[in-house]
RNA sequence: CGCGGGAUGGAGCAGUCCGGUAGCUCGUCAGGCUCAUAACCUGAAGGUCGUAGGUUCAAAUCCUACUCCCGCAA
C-alpha cells in the first residue's frame, strides 16, 4: 500500500432502507465525492398513510447531498441524467429498482452492490430472513459487480458471520455495518481484488417475505418455529390468532413439554409444537405494546387446553 | 381526512354499554409458618382513573377537543 492508495472517487449512492444507511455514511466519511443519492420516492406509509421519505433520503438530506427519487430508471431521460454525472462508480445497497444495462454501463467501474448473503446462496430480496428460516449456520456480505441478472454478477469481496440466535433485525444491522466496511475497503484500492464468477449450480433465491408467511404453524417442530420467530423479528412479526386477536411472539425458547400441536400446555403459555414445545419470552397482543411473558400473564387469559393456530 | 385497539397504585389487566364506596393478578414492605425458600398464611403501604374543558346533586364511566402508545393496511 502506498500513501496514494485512498483515491477520492466520484460516486453515486443508490439505496432505500435502513440497511443502506451505514454504507452511505461510511462513504461520505471516507471523503468520496458523492455527487448524487438515488432512493425510492416517498411512499404513503404508516398510520394515516402519510407520505414518508426513505431512511436514505433522510440521511442524504442530513449530509447535505443531492437526492434523486425517480419512479423508474427505464426511460431515456433518467438514464441521460445518470450518465451526465460522469461517475467512477455507483454503489447500490437495497435500492429496490431494476437497473437497466445503460445504467450499469455508465460509470467507469460500473455499479457495485452490497448484498446481504454469501452469494451465490440467497440471491434476491430477502436474503437475511431466508438464511435464518432455512436454519443456515452462517451468512455474510458479498460485494459484487452488478449485471443485468438478479444478483448474478462477479463477486469481489466477502465477509461472513455466525447466525447463532440472532434475529433478522439484529443480523441486518450487523450486516449493514459489515457491508459499509467492505465497500469502503474495496473502493480504497479496487485493484487489490479479483472478481470471482458465481457458480450458478449452487445458487438459490430469497423470495420477498410476506405477512401471510409470518403466521406460526405449530405443526412444525419447535426448532423450526424458533427460526421462524427470529426470521420475522422485528418485521412483520411471527403471530398466531386467538379469540379474534392477533398475538405476536417476538422471542421464545424451546421447552421440554409435549402435547398435541398448537395446544396450550400450561398456565404460563407453553405451547405444544409438532415436535417439542415453545414458551414465549416477549409477546405482544394487537393494540398493545410488546411485553415480557410474566407481565402478559398477569392480565391475559389464555386457558390451558386452548388450541392455537 | 385509510381502518381499528389502548392510556386505571411500581407491572399487566377488569370496571366504561346501564354515572353513585377503586377491583383482580403480580411486585414492594412488615409479620407469621418452616431446617429452609423464589413456596404458603396474615396484614400494610401505594391511584389527581393520559391532558383540558363541558353535562350532572354526583363522572374512570356521558359529551367535546387534544397528547401519547400500538395492531391492520400500504
Amino acid at each position: 500500500m502506498t500513501a496514494e492508495t485512498s483515491r477520492k472517487l466520484r460516486l453515486a449512492f443508490m439505496g432505500t432502507p435502513e440497511f443502506a444507511v451505514p454504507a452511505l455514511r461510511a462513504l461520505h466519511a471516507a471523503d468520496h465525492d458523492i455527487v448524487a443519492v438515488y432512493s425510492q420516492p416517498p411512499r404513503r406509509a404508516g398510520r394515516g398513510k402519510k407520505l414518508t421519505p426513505s431512511p436514505i433520503q433522510e440521511v442524504a438530506k442530513e449530509l447535505g447531498l443531492t437526492v434523486r427519487v425517480p419512479v423508474s430508471l427505464k426511460n431515456e431521460e433518467a438514464q441521460a441524467d445518470f450518465a451526465a454525472l460522469d461517475l467512477d462508480a455507483a454503489v447500490v445497497a437495497a435500492y429496490g429498482l431494476i437497473l437497466p444495462q445503460t445504467i450499469l454501463d455508465a460509470p467507469k467501474m460500473g455499479c457495485l452492490n452490497i448484498h446481504g448473503s454469501l452469494l451465490p446462496r440467497w440471491r434476491g430480496a430477502a436474503p437475511v430472513q431466508r438464511a435464518i428460516l432455512a436454519g443456515d449456520d452462517k451468512t455474510g456480505i458479498t460485494i459484487m459487480q452488478m449485471e443485468a441478472g438478479l444478483d448474478t454478477g462477479p463477486m469481489l469481496l466477502k465477509s461472513r458471520t455466525e447466525i447463532g440466535t440472532k434475529t433478522a433485525g439484529e443480523l441486518t444491522d450487523e450486516l449493514a455495518l459489515i457491508g459499509a466496511d467492505l465497500m469502503t475497503q474495496y473502493l480504497a484500492s479496487p485493484a487489490d481484488y479479483r472478481a470471482e464468477i458465481q457458480d450458478d449450480t449452487t445458487a438459490c433465491y430469497a423470495d420477498k417475505i410476506t405477512k401471510h408467511e409470518a403466521r406460526l404453524n405449530f405443526e412444525q417442530p419447535a426448532t423450526a418455529l424458533l427460526q421462524h420467530i427470529r426470521a420475522f423479528n422485528p418485521m412483520p412479526g411471527a403471530f398466531f390468532e386467538y379469540d379474534g386477536d392477533r398475538y405476536r411472539i417476538h422471542t421464545a425458547q424451546i421447552n421440554a413439554a409435549n402435547g398435541k400441536a398448537g395446544t396450550v400446555l400450561s398456565d404460563d403459555l407453553i405451547i405444544a409444537c409438532g415436535d417439542g414445545a415453545i414458551k414465549p419470552d416477549i409477546i405482544q397482543k394487537a393494540g398493545k405494546p410488546k411485553m415480557t411473558l410474566e407481565d402478559f400473564l398477569n392480565g391475559a387469559k389464555i386457558p390451558i387446553g386452548t388450541l392455537l393456530q
